[in-house]
DNA sequence: AATCCAATTGAAAACCGTTTTCATTAGGGA
DNA sequence: TCCCTAATGAAAACGGTTTTCAATTGGATT
């Protein structure tokens, strides 16, 4: 068990959250995660331990969660989003277009081009997506791979 | 009238997709655009062409554009999307989050970063995504700025 | 421990962008 | 001109997300 168990569940209520048996149950799975999950991903899971979960205790959950920093939305094509515990505070992805499994990265050298792009075009700049798309070690060794490249969440085997 | 009129016809054409006075009310309005505008934004407009058109119409123009490169797809926060006329093969955008307006940059130098990853990750990397969101400089000039950020396309004015 | 109120919850409906279905229309080669 | 297929638009389906609303519940206050 993560030490972040503890830390979620913890920040949320100093939040100024309720601790709740739906609310646990979500912050359970967040924090267990090894790979960003869907909404709906996360529910099943969850509902493991909470039954009568619904998808909207979900989103509601989520939504704290990112408001306070502690997991980040992901993009995928065709307007799916994925979830990811946030590790550090500035942290980009590495997605597997094949099992959805992401790696965070946190060294983007971006300011130059963003210093440059600003002074050329006037711009304010404040923020920035970066998203890589690949495959994963495991899905090369998986399949010859002369399928899809950035389709989002496929599901291929369950990303470890 | 740009060049880019004749072009997108024409290349539409050679694809070998017929020339339907539907489409061209489209490809009027995309070669037009000065800025990336929704699929709804675009209907609007070529409906001025040819009321009748319908939004199906649109999309799937869109997608036979997207496919042949010569539009590209953008992606904001709330999953909308907003389509821009591609300039140069491999092209990023900086989109201004009060009007929408965006500039394509085509320097993005990330083939260090992405080697390095690979390196360190294994994985193979296919694709990337890269988004700046900033204020340009007519929004700058039009308010104070200490609203929403990343909010995707508002509506202050139009952009030019 | 009992009370009470605001926060929380889940079901269902609403929403919104996009895609599919399907019967009708029309482009353009024969 | 004929004919076949691509293209079209209306409407319905779809999928993810948000809103609404009545019922529940945590937890501070007694």
């Amino acid at each position: 068990m993560p030490p972040q168990t503890i830390d979620l569940a913890l920040s949320v209520n100093c939040a100024g959250y309720k601790s709740t048996a739906p609310r646990q149950a979500v912050l359970r799975v967040v924090t267990g995660m090894r790979s960003p999950l869907t909404a709906h991903q996360i529910l099943i899971r969850a509902k493991r331990g909470y039954p009568s979960l619904g998808l909207v205790t979900v989103y509601r959950t989520l939504e704290i969660l990112l408001a306070l920093g502690h997991v980040r939305r992901l993009h995928l094509e065709g307007g799916c989003h994925t979830y990811a515990v946030a590790i550090a505070p500035h942290g980009h992805y590495l997605i597997c277009s094949r099992c959805g499994a992401a790696v965070e990265f946190n060294q983007c050298r971006m300011q130059g081009m963003v210093r440059g792009l600003a002074r050329r075009t006037g711009y304010r700049i404040s923020a920035h997506w970066l998203e890589l798309f690949g495959e994963c070690p495991r899905c090369q060794r998986s399949t010859p791979s002369h399928t899809s490249r950035h389709l989002g969440v496929a599901h291929a085997h369950t990303p470890r």
